[in-house]
This record gives C-alpha cells, sequence and structure tokens, in this order.
DNA sequence: CGTTTTTGACCGGCGC
DNA sequence: GCGCCGGTCAAAAACG
C-alpha cells in the first residue's frame, strides 16, 4: 500500500434515533457501527436526510454534505460462536476505510456477481478474529461495500488522545 | 529484519 | 461425484 495515494474525507454518520432501529434484530440490539469502526464524535449538527427501509432490514443513510452516503444493511447474527456481521455501503471514490484498526491482509478474489476484486482482510491484534472484506460495486466503483464480521477482543488503537476527529481512508487501485 | 502484501494454490460447501 | 464458487493458506516478495 503506497502512502502516496492516501486521501482524506471528512465523515460523519449519525445514529439513527428513531424506530425501526437498524441495530436491532430480533429484539437484540447489535453490535453498533463503533465496535468496528473508528468514528467522529457524534456531531449534533448533522441531520438525517433518509432513512428508510429498503429491502429485507436495509436502510439508506445518507449524511448531508454528500461525503458519505452509508447504505445500512445488518446482516445476521450467528448466535452459537457469536459471529456478528455488519455490512454497509459508502459512497466514496476511496475503497478502503481507515478505521482506526490494523488490518493484514490475506487474500483477494475475483468475484463473479462483481467485475471489481474483493479484498479479505483480518484484524492484525493477534488474539482479534475480526475480519473485514471490501470490495467496490459496479463497473464506475462509485460504492464501496464494506463487510465486518466478529468483534474485537480490544479498544481501537485509535481511540487515543490524539485520535483525529474525522476517518481517514485509504485508498489501493 | 520483522511485518505486511501479493498471488496462485488449496479447500470445503453447495447445486446439479 | 463433479465442478463452480467463495474463502483461506502460505511462500516469496516487498516494505519500512
Amino acid at each position: 500500500m503506497s502512502s502516496s495515494d492516501i486521501t482524506t474525507t471528512t465523515t460523519t454518520f449519525l445514529t439513527p434515533s428513531s424506530t425501526p432501529n437498524p441495530m436491532e434484530l430480533n429484539g437484540t440490539l447489535q453490535p453498533d457501527f463503533e465496535d468496528f469502526l473508528l468514528l467522529p464524535d457524534h456531531p449534533q449538527t448533522h441531520t438525517e436526510t433518509h432513512l428508510s427501509p429498503v429491502n429485507g432490514g436495509c436502510w439508506d443513510w445518507e449524511v448531508p454534505n454528500n461525503s458519505a452516503c452509508v447504505d445500512y444493511m445488518l446482516q445476521t447474527t450467528n448466535e452459537d460462536v457469536g459471529k456478528f456481521k455488519i455490512a454497509f455501503r459508502t459512497k466514496s471514490g476511496v475503497e478502503v476505510m481507515d478505521d482506526g484498526y490494523t488490518w493484514r491482509k490475506y487474500g483477494k478474489k475475483k468475484i463473479k456477481s462483481n467485475p471489481n476484486p474483493r479484498h479479505y482482510f483480518r484484524c492484525s491484534r493477534q488474539g482479534c478474529n475480526v475480519k473485514k472484506r471490501v470490495e467496490k460495486e459496479g463497473e464506475d466503483g462509485h460504492f464501496v461495500i464494506t463487510t465486518y464480521e466478529g468483534k474485537h477482543n480490544h479498544e481501537s488503537p485509535a481511540t487515543l488522545p490524539a485520535a483525529l476527529p474525522q476517518i481517514n481512508t485509504l485508498h489501493q487501485p
């Protein structure tokens, strides 16, 4: 990963306060974005522009300043091992978001349903079994689908005093 | 020199 | 049983 093509976007998210809560599935509160992503402190200044069920527990979630659009899909929870899975779609020119955790890439695969390859990452913290997969969507690649699986057994390394109030995003062509 | 990336091989589940 | 497909492994290369 070269550092020459790092771009920075300011991305802010709102937790939907209205019901139904996308984090809630079958009456159980599911892990939040912040279990996976480093998010800026929720600024109260942003407003929801769109929040609606799309299909099968999928919500569109746009951020007004156009810097990001999160199409928010909550997927399943495997009760046996507590394997959480959360997937969302961001409108962004960048592919791999720096979420404050460190990841080790362990695979790349061409997927039939997508002209773009899918990238597989594992949390590099030892003993932490969280996985992440990232793929661009469609030919234009304006949307990126990110899926997290599992729960970190540690805090984000970026949850430190010097953590920036923004999300840095990395792009690897 | 330790860690991460790259990349093809390998493997297992599933549908036919 | 076989082949397709998605996910992971692992060795070598690249990186810092």
